[in-house]
DNA sequence: CATCATTATTGGCACAGCGCCAATAACCCA
DNA sequence: TGGGTTATTGGCGCTGTGCCAATAATGATG
């Protein structure tokens, strides 16, 4: 890669350490991104950059520290963007932060989603998961009395699924971190909920990108 | 457990089929409850159960296949329950629903939580998206101007911690499912933005259980 | 320019855990 | 009470991780 000497072919290159770690970590965040953890093994890693099994225990250690470098890769470095100026109305305001959000999803793609929500889960695993918040999302429109025809039917589907997942993250706040009471949680999702169900409604006059 | 002949004492007690497999399955949702995937093997369950290794192979599978049964039974038993009538105002509907969705949250706890919003991580892991979860708490209240005391503030941070469950689950429905454009995701996130921000100002008066 | 010191890199060994199969023991029935 | 049925066990083979001594490439030194 760096130079290539006429006289005498070496078995193998020698790299600066920081580079070949750079070179290890950035394959086992391709590998890592669209396969599940149990399904990436270090011999995959390795052949991917191009170096022996035991290098990368010698540089970052063992497949789980791997993993947790990976992961700290993808959700830290984001946020290093900084400008943003917080002008304008509340809703202004807001809009400017998700647009920040979504920026800071799209700069991984796939990969960001497939660590952050549901770290390295398997196939099946997330079809299971799929299904049931689904059914949830359904019972939720059905409850709600949610009147809608085909199309608006189906975005809203989509819209309460996604409330789903700040109804997993409540209950952790609730129940795990303990920094909401089952009260507040309640209090909090049902406005947004209310919001939810109504946006719905003119979601799909913004379907086109 | 049936019958406890006092001739003999046998080496060990032979069940049913459907019995074996319901005690198998029981053991192996607790340990994966509280412990990650990788955590839990299957002589841990074995032991748990009080059966031989081979046995949990015969009855349900790979490895893999007992988590499965393990998501399966977490995320589909809840939702059996059904009377919930859709009357009153739309909030009221709504209340109802978040009602019934926390309800299913606190059915089996911290191991439904555990398992629904990634399945299986590991603590480090856990954490690293925690603080990354905080991180991006913290800059939107910032971006927004949120004004509020100290009390007032740790509760609109949990409150945008939860707001970002949604963003994630968002992002998977633009970016791996295809069901939602960037554009209706940011109007949807936006306007619940709004929500979280202005509900989180009254939060902390529901703060007693 | 030849030799040595340094260290990046490799290949293989030991061990843990999964998947499976034949042997075994408990139960049911005649 | 004996024999058939099958639930249950214990151990074997294999894959993959973790680690360490041997090896080879690079830079320094005379």
């Amino acid at each position: 890669m760096t130079t290539m000497p006429a006289a005498s072919t070496p078995k193998w290159n020698r790299l600066e350490p920081d580079e070949r770690r750079t070179q290890i970590l950035a394959a086992a965040v391709r590998l890592f991104g669209d396969k599940p953890y149990a399904e990436v093994s270090m011999s995959d890693v390795a052949a991917s950059a191009g170096v022996a099994r035991g290098l990368i225990h010698h540089y970052i250690g063992s497949k789980r520290d791997l993993y947790l470098e990976c992961v700290r890769f993808l959700v830290t470095v984001p946020p290093i963007e900084d400008v943003h100026l917080p002008t304008g109305s509340l809703e202004d305001r807001a809009r400017g932060s998700v647009h920040w959000l979504v920026g800071v999803i799209e700069t991984h793609g796939t990969a960001w989603v497939s660590v952050a929500s549901g770290s390295g889960v398997d196939e099946q695993v997330a079809q299971i998961l799929d299904e049931a918040d689904d059914l949830a999302a359904e019972r939720v429109l059905d409850a709600t009395a949610f009147e809608g025809r085909g199309g608006d039917r189906r975005i809203a589907t989509s819209a309460v699924r996604a409330f789903g997942g700040m109804v997993k993250a409540a209950g952790r706040e609730w129940l795990v971190r303990g920094t909401l009471t089952r009260e507040q949680v309640e209090i909090l999702l049902t406005d947004v909920l209310v919001t939810v169900l109504g946006t719905a409604h003119s979601l799909d006059d913004a379907r086109d990108r």
